[in-house]
DNA sequence: GATTCAGTGGACAATGTGCTCAGTCTTCGC
DNA sequence: GCGAAGACTGAGCACATTGTCCACTGAATC
């Protein structure tokens, strides 16, 4: 879907300021109510816009330990019934199919670096799961973020 | 910080039905309005919920392809500069400096597979990055949730 | 020249919000 | 056992926002 000038400033503002409402983004944006209210429509309807929920930080729950583990699995079954048991382990927050060496990755957190091997013990025992090696994220410099993206789609500079 | 049942659900139901506001989750949870605020503006206060900006599909917008890509970089000047650098180039979504056999894992989408090319040429142009080694996501059967560790540590069976 | 689409500006009733208050309940320490 | 502190309740209020209409304008399309 394409994205305009006025569709990336509308984001960024609720970004900035998710509780302003639409009211107020009107104002600051400088155009009618009807036509935010429009523009959001259109990009939730387009799925650019999944959802409004609240955003979560698990270190601030006492998860302080992020890693990425690449799995090797055996391919008799596919990777279907390997993905729905690793969906059942709460500390597992996305997996992936990939190519290259490995054949999934995911993203685990958990409480401390002991807490970590219970989950990647937990992952070794899914049934299919062959091996896997886990990279511990040490720091963050850029946390995940979509608005420098949108920016961009929207013939915005990247940063201001 | 510690999250109980009623924190859980909360978020829960945030989550899943995001616009209906403090007033309707208090109706929801059968608990009063002053609760739910509460208990909104505590998990604020200490960082849990983050903000409730919308969330983006960066598939929607055109980006399709996702791909991790490691980076190992000059050691000499230390990380930052380059975080910084890559902190510029919209397609990275997400950067860290990780453990094991790379110096820092990067979340990066393209257009395309020859768009993909450009944004790693672009990465590969930082200074102080010597090598990079990417992975293609395939398929996300699990995209990036948070819920199940709420519930979990709000002591909620991970599922219903 | 006619049609279609996006945006404007205004209106309306209905609803939710932020804020405050007094009262109840449980837990905790002494 | 008793007082204090903290959390929750239920209620009230003024105010702003929402959802939903409408008629009108301007630009682009054919």
């Amino acid at each position: 879907m394409t994205i305009d000038h006025l569709d990336a400033r509308l984001v960024a503002l609720l970004s900035a300021e998710p509780k302003i409402g639409v009211l107020e983004c009107s104002r600051r944006l400088g155009v009618a109510r009807g036509t935010v209210q429009a523009r959001l429509d259109r990009m939730a309807a387009k799925g650019v816009i999944t959802g409004y929920g609240p955003d979560i930080d698990p270190a601030a729950l006492g998860f302080d330990v992020t890693a990425f583990v690449t799995l090797h699995i055996r391919q008799v079954a596919g990777h279907v019934p390997v993905a729905d048991q690793l969906a059942l382990i709460p500390e597992v927050l996305e997996v992936h199919t990939i190519t290259g060496g490995g054949d999934m990755l995911c993203r685990v957190v958990a409480r401390s670096n002991a807490d970590l091997q219970r989950v990647i013990d937990l992952i070794v025992d899914v049934q299919g799961v062959v091996r896997t090696e886990s990279v511990i994220a040490l720091d963050t410099p850029v946390p995940y973020r979509t608005l420098t993206l949108v920016r961009a789609a929207g013939g915005l500079n990247p940063a201001p």
